[in-house]
Formats: C-alpha cells, structure tokens, sequence
DNA sequence: CTTCCACGGGAACACTGGGGTG
DNA sequence: CACCCCAGTGTTCCCGTGGAAG
C-alpha cells in the first residue's frame, strides 16, 4: 500500500465508516410527538376533560394553556386533538382540529386565510379586505354541522398587533348556524391577557391549564423514553443523559432544549467517530447551540441592524461595556455614509438596538448621566471577533472592513 | 431647581404586492 | 388598461418624560 492511494481512498473510508450510533435521530426533534408524554397525565386528562363535549356533540370551553417553552405544551395540544379527531371518527360526530402557530401566521389577514383554506377555499394572499375573508371562511366552516376545534399556538404574538381578530374568532358562534368552533390558545407569556381586551380575556379563559416546568428527573424519564428510541443500545455513558437534564434544568425545565442537547452530543460523538457519547460532549454540545444560535441570528439579520451591530463591536474593542447610543450612532452614521447605504433615523436605531437586546447578543440598560442626560448604555455579549467576522461575510459590509472609528483617545483609567 | 440627552409611545406616511371594477 | 381599495411593514416626525449631576 502506497502512501498516496492509501491517503485518497483513506478519505472516503472515513466517511463511510461512520460507527452509526443513531438508530433514529428524527426522534430527538422537537417536531416529533411521541405517543406517550412522560410527567404530563394531568395535563392530557384537564384538556380532554374539556373537550370530551366535543363528542356529545356539545361546544367544549375555551382553553387557555399556558407554560414556559419547552413544557410540552404543543406535544399535548396535538395529541389530544388527534385523539379527539380519531375518537370523533368512531362515534359518528365529527370534530375537526386544526393547528396554527401565531408566530408564522401572525396577522388577522393571514390566520383568516389560512383558516379558510383549511377548507380548501381559495384565498389570495394579500388585496381582499379583512372581512371578505372572514365571511369566506364562516361560509366554509359552516357549510356541514361539526364541531372544529382551533388551536392557537403562540397566541401571544398574534395579540401584539391588535386584539380584534381574537375578539371576531371567540364571538363567531353568534353567526354560526350548524358548526360550533372553540379554541385553544397557547401561550408562554403568563401576564399576556393583561393587555387583553376584557371580553376576549373572560371567553378565552374559560378554563386554564397551567404547565409547570419540568425538573431533572423528569426531564431524565424523558430523556430516557426517546433515548431508547433515538439511540443504539448501549452508546450512551451512564452520566450523558443525567448531564443534559441537568443542563436543561437549569434553564428553566426546557425540554425541547435537552433533546436538542442530546441529539448535538450525539451528531458529535458520531463525526468524531467515537463508539459510544460521552460527558464531554455534553458539554461541547452546549457550547456549540449557544455559537450557531447566535452566528444564525447575526447572519440573517437585516442590512441596517448589522450596520449597528457592527457600530457597537467597533466601540466595544477599546471601551468595554460603556456605549452609548449617541456614540454608536455617529458611527453608524459615517458607515452608512462609506459604503453609500441611507441612514435612519436615531428613533429607530435606537428600536434596532431593542431588537438586538431581545435576540440576546447585546445587553442596552437605561441609565441617568444625570446633568448628561439620558441614554442607554450597551454592553456586547457576544465575543467581538467571531461577530466581526460573521458581519462581515456581508458583502455589503465588506469596505467596513478596514474602517477604523475616529476618536479613539478616550480612554478612561 | 434646572438642565440635558436620549427613551419610547403614537400618529402619519411611503411603499409593496395584491384584488376588484369600469 | 387605468384606477382605486386593502393589509401589512418599515420608517420618520413629534413630543412628553425620567432622573441624577450640577
């Protein structure tokens, strides 16, 4: 065997010895809905309480579920919901469920439309008003006596821009003549119906299920139940899935977070080509969520938010935690006058600066200077190299590369 | 008590991508 | 075809406000 040859086919044999430690890895994604949920009974049974009306041919109350994320939540809203549908099936009433997620259909056009083309009406996606499409989909839903079922997800995002589509849906019964809807709105906003409008508030929470967060051994049991599915026999280390519960525990019982957690250990394990998953890559893995959460963030962020970004990491190289916003603008203003790219105003930087702050890779605490006035004082919590360099696979961004941010000279202590 | 700067709510506007009508 | 209507989004304009240094 030759060195040259050996090195070439070493290549793909490498690849394609990979020691499969995955029996499925499908899973360990947070789309999969296993057929039993661990530590969450009393969940099931207060949700198909409710809707067991449903089957008597009675409007089942409308249920407001609240929970962190990653409490399962969804899991549980869909389950029962299949069930009720398959249930329905058997007894002769028919009982529809659908799914939406307010955070992808999140305006009173678009949740109307996509309701109406559940039943396979056709809707353009923009240009007829609001209530067109709301006649449309009350004909649609009305035209045969069942009983539909609504489930919200995220329904918190849909109230940020205006209660009224919520308002129109828990009032549609008045106008339905055979079908009866209720809803399910889900939400992991727990002081969210403050901000409601009082009638929604009382009919939307007719009842409330409250899912608490999971600790860590329930977290393990669940580990454990797709574990088994998930992995080969045997790949695991003893401590791996206590680890990830444990990490996940600590924030705040996520679920989806340790399954996310198991299944990068294991896609880790498996490139090293390691026979079996160990603790270190635990931890490795819990790392490399937080890099790719936040390199994805920054990449697909808009042209102006990296320009401000970008103004930040500048200021942050020889000052530390103490931007201001008025520094930070003036910065960005000469950037966007480089590369000719127009400037906004300081109004809305400063909701740019918001934005960043909520996606966690800034941290912009209002403080008082007193005699000089009132600002925001930002603080870059991700590290400066790594985020110029994802800013700066921007083409865009390019010329800024060598841009250096006059006034340097203060440099305090 | 004054003063200062930017915060942040709200109204208004521009623009986009679509529809219906004469 | 021209023209106006509609929802939705991003932006600007206007302005009242907070709160500690001076």
């Amino acid at each position: 065997m030759d060195n040259g040859s050996k090195s070439i086919k070493g290549i793909f044999e490498d690849m394609l010895v990979v020691v499969n430690i995955f029996e499925n890895r499908e899973v360990l994604r947070s789309t999969y809905t296993p057929d039993h949920l661990p530590h969450r009974d009393d969940q099931v049974k207060a949700l198909a309480t409710i809707l067991v009306s449903a089957l008597r041919g009675e409007t089942p109350s409308n249920v407001l579920i609240y929970g962190k994320t990653g409490t399962g939540k969804t899991a549980v809203a869909k389950h029962v919901g299949l069930e009720l549908e398959r249930t329905g099936e058997i007894y002769g009433v028919p009982c529809i469920v659908i799914y939406m997620n307010c955070e992808v259909v999140d305006t009173q056009y678009r949740l109307l439309a996509s309701l109406a083309r559940h039943f396979d009406k056709e809707i353009p996606m923009t240009g007829w008003p609001t209530d067109q499409v709301y006649t449309e989909f009350k004909n649609a839903i009305d035209k045969d006596k069942r009983i539909a079922i609504i489930i919200l997800d995220e329904v918190d995002k849909l109230v940020s821009k205006g209660d009224d589509i919520l308002y129109n849906l828990t009032r549609i019964n008045a106008d339905l003549k055979k079908a009866k809807v209720s809803l399910i709105g889900i939400t992991n906003d727990l002081k969210f119906t403050e901000f409601l409008d009082p009638r929604v508030k009382s009919s939307l929470g007719e009842e409330e299920i409250i899912f608490p967060p999971y600790d860590a051994n329930q977290i393990r049991d669940i580990l454990h139940q797709r574990a088994e599915m998930a992995f080969k026999s045997s790949v695991l280390e003893e401590t791996v899935i206590p680890l990830c519960a444990a990490y996940a525990a600590q924030e705040h019982g996520d679920a989806r977070r340790a399954l996310d957690l198991l299944r990068v250990s294991g896609e880790l394990a498996e490139r090293a080509k390691a026979q079996k998953v160990t603790e270190s890559q635990v931890k490795q893995a819990q790392e490399k969520i937080e890099t790719d959460r936040v390199v994805e963030v920054v990449k697909t962020l808009p042209t102006q938010s990296k320009l401000v970004l970008l103004s930040t990491v500048h200021l942050s190289n020889n000052g530390g935690c103490n931007i201001t916003t008025g520094e930070a603008y003036n910065i960005y203003k000469n950037m966007c006058r480089l590369i000719g790219i127009d400037t906004l105003t300081q109004r809305r930087v400063t909701d740019l600066i918001s934005e960043l702050d909520m996606l966690g890779i800034l941290n912009a605490t209002i403080v008082s200077k007193g005699r000089y006035g009132r600002t925001k004082e930002i603080c870059l919590s991700v590290p400066t190299d790594s985020t110029r360099r994802v800013l700066f696979e921007d083409y865009r961004l390019k010329p800024l590369e060598t841009y250096n941010p006059p006034g340097q000279m203060k440099l305090y202590g």
